[in-house]
DNA sequence: ATTTGGCAGTCAAAAGATGCGACTGCTAGC
DNA sequence: GCTAGCAGTCGCATCTTTTGACTGCCAAAT
């Protein structure tokens, strides 16, 4: 796209009424609706007029010829980033949303899941979540539990409560004890550790410290590899039926490739995954309208994420998506609010 | 409904055959199309006769005057129960079965997620199923973790390689070593026994023998109810796109009920439930059709269930929800054929 | 006692016809 | 620069017609 002209005050008001409106009412919007239902202080020709070239500077489009307009890509944008009147959390959906957090366990999966239903039921769209990497956990304990004499189960806690389980088998015969002491010690030295920073060197470390063998260092290296890296991101989605009760879902194809993009987490990751990284500083909600999702099945859809953070480096991620006709003040008023409170949350309940 | 008089051979190969025949097409079935593709050695008249009675005797209905006929919920129920060819498992699907166990983690939910998105792949409609009880896993190990005097957190794992976790905190000082002693009192007296098994009385006569008092009894006691219940039971679904394929489905209101019982859990399990109680003690599948269902919303749709089991004891449910005119017998066989694979994976990946 | 061919009747869904209404763009005048 | 008015476009809702896939029934044939 070229770089927009400035709009003047009155183009200005008339995009973002069209926007509103049609948000509102999922009908083209046409000169007469406008003159109509606000008070513009002119008549319809010239709305018609200054219509006609918002449509020339690429901010509307009309379906067909004899239909009103709707806002392009290019108008819900303008309309985003500065036409709209950004919204607070209303009291009562705050309060929704710090209560919550009391239904759920302390487990991070389970309270990331509360969440995405309790967002999706308050949007009315589809929410999802994106726990924080394993690799922001403060690593918390190991247990190398003795199971037989050749098989144990390493079992790793991080911060945020997470334990992952790795069973070993051995070539030769392990002590209970030397479990035992290889447990204390590693629990004495890394508790405490960021899990991304235990880098393997400090694994191995302590196991040459206590005298023990090369078998025992891969062990514990293959626990700490399993407890980092979960096969797939943690990711929970909820409310895909709301999309159903968009107008613009109603035409199979498209809801069947959006459902499929759902259904498949992968996908899910990676259209957040770029908000990610491009925001990871930041923890205002960022949009992506329509095509700025790359994605052809998405076309007729819009992106509010939101990272949320906790300690001094937990990366997590909220979103909603929903029709691109959405009222995206609220929807980010939500996911902002949403994003704090389960920080916050995360904070007041990661082990110390 | 009555108890239905037999069929005579004819009467019974032509519901049969208009049973297998509308649900290859979704069309209702008139008799010269039965005269057409089946060789029936008599004429579309005689067919019609026939029809009629079968209508009379509530196998068949008819959506309307001019059309042809479909099944009836008795139609269907006598399809499967009676007319019908079982199936076998075709090698193919066999192997796909088996294999996709390996990419799953040896987690047991990343196991249940992985089994229903495999055959809801291979079934074309929504998969789910029901993680066993925590009651029926073996108790493996406890470590009570001492993260500050008056703090800790109690680790419990079990033999299905799941761990829950209980952040505690006391009221007076607790001292690291007598978290470990009791761990290590616990495992050796408890481990191996089925949780469900395990009663508070087990838990305090360990705490008694030890000399511990009433606090670490109030903790390790908390520590095994929070493993046994997990607050929600382990259910995994996958495949709800495939439902919009169904013609049955394309009316959006229909859709939209269904949908919101796919993503309640609670529905969905209490759909199984019924049949959990009814065949615990049977490995085959269970089909229920339409109203049998019990739910108005599920009119239109049919459930297989199938528990699978593992050692002697563990209970799951494998479902598969979808139109009712789905291919039973196919469906039936990859539900066992799933269940049986699933079984054998956990009795193979416990730890003992 | 079945079975059959033929025929009249029914009804949903597809195809066509019509009119309506919601727009627009344009132009001439204020 | 704004407005009123007008001609033109086009989707959509509505209504009607046609089509064709059925059935049920009956009288004749087996």
């Amino acid at each position: 796209m070229n770089d927009k002209p400035e709009l003047d005050k009155r183009k200005a008001f008339i995009l973002a009424t069209v926007v509103y409106e049609y948000i509102a009412t999922a009908e083209p919007v046409g000169s007469n609706t406008l003159t109509q239902k606000y008070s513009l202080g002119v008549s319809s020709a010239t709305i018609r007029n200054e219509m006609a070239e918002l449509e020339a500077g690429g901010y509307l489009v009309q379906p067909h010829t004899s239909a009103g307009r709707i806002p392009s890509d290019a108008g819900y944008r303008t309309y985003v980033d500065r036409l709209m009147t950004p919204e607070t959390l209303l009291a009562e959906d705050a309060r929704r949303i710090s209560d919550q957090f009391r239904e759920a366990s302390r487990e991070l999966s389970d309270v990331i899941d509360h969440t995405t239903r309790m967002l999706s039921g308050l949007s009315k769209n589809l929410a999802f979540a994106i726990a924080p990497s394993r690799d922001t956990h403060a690593f918390k304990n190991i247990q190398l539990i003795w199971l037989s004499p050749r098989t144990a189960l390493a079992v790793v806690v991080t911060s945020m409560g997470v334990a992952s389980q790795t069973p070993y088998e051995w070539k030769s015969d392990v002590g209970a004890d030397d479990l035992t002491r290889l447990s204390n010690a590693l629990n004495a030295r890394l508790s405490g550790r960021i899990m991304e920073d235990i880098v393997n060197g400090d694994l191995s470390a302590v196991v040459a410290e206590l005298k023990m063998g090369e078998e025992l260092r891969a062990a514990v290296e293959l626990a700490f590899r399993n407890a980092r890296q979960s096969n797939e991101p943690q990711i929970a989605a909820a409310g895909a039926r709301n999309l159903l009760d968009a107008p613009e879902f109603h035409d199979l194809r498209k809801l069947r490739s959006i459902l499929r993009m759902v259904e498949e987490q992968k996908t899910l990751y990676d259209l957040v995954a770029e908000s990610m990284t491009a925001d990871a500083n930041l923890t205002i909600p960022s949009v992506r309208i329509g095509h700025e999702l790359g994605e052809d099945a998405m076309a007729e859809c819009s992106l509010v994420t939101v990272p949320y953070r906790f300690g001094d480096r937990g990366v997590g991620m909220i979103a909603i998506l929903g029709p691109r006709r959405m009222p995206y003040a609220r929807l980010m008023a939500l996911a902002s609010g949403t994003a704090n409170s389960l920080g916050a949350y995360l904070d007041d309940n990661e082990l110390r």
